[in-house]
DNA sequence: GTCCAGGGCCGTT
DNA sequence: AACGGCCATGGA
């Protein structure tokens, strides 16, 4: 027999072992100077960042930053070559540079490049639109949709498919059933007022805990959840 | 030198 | 539907 946590008590744990978390990481200064739209870099970092250290994608960034270009009109008027040099360091830069500019087209040409009138509209509507752009799947989708868009979307990536199968929570391993069981879990919980704070920390928490912790090669020691981690129980006991 | 990171696509089974 | 190979850099 193995514990079952729930999602809520997930979040209750992981709030008291770190605290409120300050996510998506966006270089407000940068755009409050150049009256450039914060959101974009979350788009932009949302593509940068799959399957690559964050580290790498901050390099990326920083280049983009200094040549003036993290913005929505100059991404579309970048030079290819240009723009792969620039984001290089983070790694895939072929296929990134196509993606950034193929989203940034997107929301140029269907909505005059104001994102307001694109997060205006009915969030599965936008889910649709970004999940049919190449290169954009869903984990880049709905980072883009809750933290760049604010909507109440939970985001499933390769850490929370792990501590999935590791604690257990009560789900499948798919994309899908993973997001559906922690938004009815979060939605019988809390104010729909609320759920885009909750998802937003939830996900930052579980990324946390996964550095930290919950590893490839897991370091359970001092993991606020191990006593209750049917990994690190089923461990103990061969010992 | 080896492993891994805040995925997604495409071809094969 | 599910799985494997592929894409690439930089830090541990």
């Amino acid at each position: 027999m193995y514990f079952d946590i729930d999602p809520t008590e997930l979040y209750q744990i992981l709030s008291d072992k770190f605290g409120r978390l300050k996510w998506w990481p966006t270089d407000r200064k940068y755009h409050k100077k150049n009256g450039t739209d914060p959101r974009f870099e979350i788009i932009i970092g949302a593509i940068l960042t799959q399957n690559t250290a964050w580290s790498n994608v901050e390099r990326a960034l920083k280049n983009l930053k200094n040549e003036n270009i993290l913005n929505l009109d100059e991404i579309v008027e970048c030079n290819d070559e240009k723009l792969k040099e620039l984001i290089r360091p983070s790694g895939f830069f072929n296929q990134k540079a196509k993606r950034v500019k193929n989203i940034s087209e997107f929301f140029k040409e269907k909505y005059s490049g104001d994102l307001d009138s694109f997060f205006n509209k009915e969030p599965l509507e936008l889910r649709k639109q970004l999940l049919n752009l190449k290169g954009i799947g869903p984990e880049t989708t709905d980072s883009i949709l809750l933290y760049a868009g604010e909507k109440p979307i939970f985001v499933v990536d390769a850490y929370t498919k792990r501590i999935c199968k590791r604690l257990p929570v009560e789900s499948k391993d798919s994309y899908k059933e993973i997001q559906k069981y922690f938004q009815k879990k979060f939605i019988k919980n809390y104010n729909h007022s609320d759920l885009v704070e909750v998802y937003q920390q939830v996900h930052a928490l579980i990324v946390e805990l996964c550095k930290n912790y919950c590893r490839k090669k897991p370091k359970c020691n001092g993991c606020p959840l191990r006593e209750k981690c049917r990994f690190y129980l089923s461990k103990q006991k061969k010992i």
